[in-house]
DNA sequence: TTATTAATGCGACTATGTTGCAATAATAAA
DNA sequence: TTTATTATTGCAACATAGTCGCATTAATAA
């Protein structure tokens, strides 16, 4: 099955991009400039993730997001690094730190889903400046 | 507001010391052998969480898992450490090694959700042999 | 220009989790 | 022991996130 090249597809892409951090598919739709249905962002979304073009991380408020991160080469998408999500402004980015870790002898890894939550700097100065 | 001790209540933390695991709603619900409104169930294990008796994670599939780890000391529970999810029998366990990390400077943490997807030791082991 | 089929929109559906409210029951007070 | 207080529960309703079937639309190939 091979991909055809959409307005909505490029659109999605392009909000990912000039973001720079992980969206989900609500906050996809209000950012873009065309209206395009709440299934279909999905599937473009899921589309990108199996083509390895994203990768997607599940936060503490269990909403899945999605992530073009700037530190992965074009090729090959990794989740393997932390994701900082900002309690305050909502964003949530991808941390350059990866993630190290160790499992018991004999279990499988397959994927990471690393979270932390907090106040990012912006926010964190701007409550101590008011 | 003081808690008070109740059947249920008294049921739900059995059941998740009994199981050593990270268990969802829908997982005490199938296990616990008396019959508990959802609703309720939930309650119990938010206040749980308030009072610092169990650590909440939410997994990739987006759902709630409650933990009493054994780790953690009776006083103070904690969430730093890694959770490593089955795909094969679904459970969800604390690991005992604890998440190393940094974050960029002025960056304030609260918590972390970390969880590592695979495929456990046992699990492992049957698909091997069949 | 036509044929093929990937992509889309719509509606319906499932599942998870929360909340309001009246009824129940654990604990304190009399 | 009895009564009063209020934490807890069950029920129903609700909100939200995500998926899926299906007919329609529109990229791409022929």
């Amino acid at each position: 099955m091979q991909r055809r090249k959409t307005p909505t597809k490029e659109a999605v892409l392009k909000i990912l991009k000039d973001s720079g951090r992980a969206m989900s598919q609500e906050g996809i739709e209000s950012e873009i400039n065309i209206e395009i249905n709440r299934a279909t962002i999905y599937r473009i979304l899921n589309r990108f993730c199996e083509d390895g073009l994203v990768h997607k991380i599940v936060a503490e408020d269990g909403k899945q997001y999605f992530a073009l991160c700037l530190n992965c080469s074009e090729k090959k998408h990794r989740d393997n690094h932390f994701h900082f999500r900002c309690l305050s402004c909502q964003s949530i980015e991808c941390l350059e730190e990866p993630v190290n870790f160790s499992v018991p002898a004999g279990y499988q890894v397959t994927s990471l889903n690393c979270v932390i939550s907090g106040v990012c700097k912006d926010c964190y100065q701007h409550t101590r400046l008011s």
